[in-house]
DNA sequence: CTGTTAGCGCGTTCAC
DNA sequence: GTGAACGCGCTAACAG
């Protein structure tokens, strides 16, 4: 069946355990003779070292927890992909946690950072509040926030002010003026990462400086998803002066407000513009206008900043490392310039 | 900084280390004064359990690993979010491998049946040949594939050739005689679950049945991919007696026929019928008539029948269970009889 | 009820 | 070069 111990390779080969560890870890003071006597005593005893043994000797796991809100999302699908890739390389073993309520959250952050259960953290998507954040540095665990925001924490994201400047400033060159935003909700209880309301500031920074009023009707809230989404575009279509343009704080939500569009009867870009948020696979097949972020990127260059975190004994103290991915838009077919009016 | 061990939380106590350990699991024999003893000195240390000590005496590992191929693919995403459901539900941990290539492939399948790594195995859309599927048998370690076939495995799947059945009878239904079947390659080196060629036959099978001959010409491979798809599909809408209906063997296939046909400008339903297989979110955005699949319940089921191995102690020689997850075909709005012979 | 001790399987000195 | 003994942190079986 299964487990042969080192001992039992020991005793097959005729020497001492000390001698088959050797081999195991490819140490050079040993004879070739009795290495490949060991050898031949591991394949006929189908043996293979058992890895948390070693964990508990070596005090290292080998593997690092990758926690996320929201799994089904495409944008954090890419994230982690390209955490995948890089952790794969270095043979670290990805044990993922998902977390979807406060509660498995509080559970999360109280219990990863002890514990020698992993030798690195990788967050997506949730900022620490203080609390938390200063039991992560404490605990001496290395770790690195990917799409979330925490001074003294290492981490790696985008400058969502400028993005969300970026998508209202194309559809204002467009032409445009009464633009609307759609939003995730800002204020959830449950704590994820503020991007939508610092996309929010950049919007607001470009319409001032174009020289439009806000207008607080054109400004909605709400969970995030394609239904949602496109409620609230509907809600914006009804108004008694409907936006001419749409900016979605999220490809999903474009994807509602382009539903919500159809629906008046209206017809993309050529009636209301639209521009959304990630540039996630499915926005070139809809031919969405969007603010591109390196999502696969943000998980390799995240994953990366940890593994030098792990070799470098861990100088903590240091201050914190911040990555910033560059933006940029990337217009397919949803925006034009507002239909002149009649 | 961090680990204080059982030792020091004894100490701390004034207790032995066995009654820590009895606290730590609520074993019922500790008197309450005692205990709240205890408790107090595990606050006060900031004590955790280091869980790795903890499974080298258990020798359980409480957590297991899932293997699949191909991250991106939406359809993986919603297994994947089944099995997490119930994995945190029951307190497992989700070890997560990606695996692309065949070298990664030979040496996962070497390496995850031994150790006392894993309690149990997860196995998605990657089908063991049969010394693969012998090793994890042999093994002892809990295995059941999902979207997978082995016999003498457990597995929960569908029946593709009912799918490919229900797809192309539909067209036929709607009056369609040229139907085209665009496939994922199907003699792949790198060992997939053979699903498109089922699905191929159960097409074969629906158009026999109709009295429809079978076209070569009509019956198109390539890598599993959107703009792979669109390809075979612009090939096909270019053939001197091109099809009216074409069925993909996915929904991710199916967006590049799509796409094929607005490129043709020929509008979908009207000049084309498109039916794809999963129903993955998007197909609902596109309106795509597809072959619905219960994904995420495949997750579920794959991940509770495991628990449910793992509780029993493994009792190996039982045969494999078998879980046949339904079909059935959603019809939306890439689909409508053949535009009638002008 | 509770303290003590013996493993779990492996890495690592420390002498030989 | 290589064997023997100890320790990693915890659970479980055995005495009290």
């Amino acid at each position: 069946m299964s487990s042969a111990t080192i001992r039992d390779v020991a005793r097959e080969a005729g020497v001492g355990v000390g001698t088959v560890s050797r081999v195991l870890n490819n140490h050079p003071s040993v004879r070739e003779s009795t290495r490949t006597r060991v050898e031949t005593a591991i394949a006929s005893l189908n043996y293979a070292p058992s890895p948390i043994a070693r964990q508990l000797s070596l005090g290292k796991s080998s593997n690092i927890a990758v926690v996320a809100p929201f799994f089904i999302r495409p944008s954090f699908v890419e994230r982690l992909r390209g955490v995948e890739t890089v952790l794969a390389e270095y043979k670290y073993d990805l044990v993922l946690y998902n977390v979807e309520t406060q509660e498995k959250r509080d559970e999360l952050f109280r219990s990863l950072p002890r514990g020698d259960m992993f030798d690195g953290l990788l967050i997506l998507t949730l900022a620490p509040d203080d609390d938390e954040a200063q039991r992560l540095i404490g605990s001496g665990v290395p770790a690195v926030l990917i799409d979330a925001h925490h001074p003294g924490l290492n981490r790696v994201n985008i400058d969502d002010v400028r993005g969300g400047y970026l998508a209202t400033k194309h559809l204002i060159d467009l032409g445009h003026r009464r633009i609307a935003y759609v939003s995730d909700v800002l204020e959830s209880p449950f704590q994820l990462d503020g991007a939508s309301a610092r996309r929010f500031s950049g919007y607001r920074q470009a319409l001032a400086e174009a020289g439009i009023d806000y207008r607080s009707e054109y400004y909605l809230q709400g969970h995030h998803g394609v239904r949602e989404a496109q409620q609230m575009a509907n809600a914006l279509l009804a108004l008694p002066e409907p936006p001419t343009a749409i900016f979605a704080a999220s490809d999903t939500q474009a994807i509602g407000v382009l539903r919500a569009v159809e629906e008046h009867g209206l017809t993309v870009a050529e009636d209301v513009s639209v521009v959304g948020f990630d540039d996630i696979e499915v926005a070139e097949y809809l031919k969405l206008t969007t603010i591109h972020q390196p999502l696969f990127t943000s998980g390799v260059e995240g994953a990366e900043l940890l593994i030098q975190l792990l070799s470098k004994q861990a100088i903590a103290g240091e201050h914190a490392t911040q990555i910033n991915l560059p933006l940029r838009l990337v217009e397919r077919q949803t925006t034009a310039p507002p239909r002149t009016r009649a």
